[in-house]
DNA sequence: AGAACGATCGACT
DNA sequence: GTCGATCGTTCTA
């Protein structure tokens, strides 16, 4: 199945984060269920400059230490004792970025996705709106926890893809959207990387 | 060894 | 809008 190759991640993490908007991400489950999602929401960060980057002036720890790794991998972290966030590690190696993945729409394994959410509770518009709007729920979603730390994107368990046609699925209808730029969520102790409009959604243009 | 702190979420006023 | 849950990571000593 045609995916992003290592030369997508190895470069600009801004410009990454923006192009990233609008690609498939794909994860197969260990039990081989297919899921898939739009991407809709990004944030860029970068070690070298950045006060909110785990990995701020190249910090390397236990936990930093996939950032290290080459353009193309998988770095999750566990947040708030209770939730995972995903992030694709960018930049050439040597250089600890990513952009961190907060929002998407579901185009594949949407029944699955929603039973990992949400167990059988019953379809609500708050729960539909609610969906994939947050790094933590996308983890939850496509069953991505520590065990999956460090994947590399290259590989068959996670990886992304330009259009759906690419796993074999049905073309989306054009849509008309503009990329928005603005302040990345929940990093206000960051001084003055707190300001940096490193966060892009896609939005009706 | 101990303390402080999250790149969050969902329940609630 | 506010608030508590919950625990691994990091830093200090």
């Amino acid at each position: 199945m045609a995916r992003l190759s290592y030369d997508f991640y190895d470069g600009d993490t801004i410009e990454i984060a923006r192009n990233l908007l609008g690609k498939i991400v794909v994860r197969v489950t260990g039990g081989g269920t297919l899921l898939a999602g739009r991407l809709t929401e990004t944030e860029a960060y970068i070690g070298r400059c950045d006060k909110a980057c785990h990995a701020y002036g190249y910090r390397r720890t236990a936990r930093t230490a996939p950032l290290f790794l080459p353009p193309g991998h998988a770095y999750i972290y566990l947040i708030y004792g209770m939730y995972h966030c995903l992030n694709f590690v960018t930049e050439p190696e040597g250089e600890p970025a990513a952009v961190l993945i907060r929002g998407m729409e579901a185009i594949a394994g949407a029944d699955f996705m929603w039973r990992a959410r949400y167990g059988d509770k019953p379809v609500t518009p708050a729960r539909q709106r609610n969906f994939l709007n947050g790094p933590g729920k996308i983890c939850r979603a496509l069953c991505l926890g520590k065990a999956e730390n460090g994947l590399d994107l290259t590989g068959d368990a996670l990886f992304v893809c330009d259009s759906p046609a690419d796993i074999g699925l049905p073309e989306l209808p054009p849509r008309r959207e503009t990329v928005r730029a603005a302040p990345r969520i929940g990093i206000d102790y960051a001084e003055e990387a707190r300001d940096f409009p490193w966060r892009f959604t896609l939005e009706p243009a």
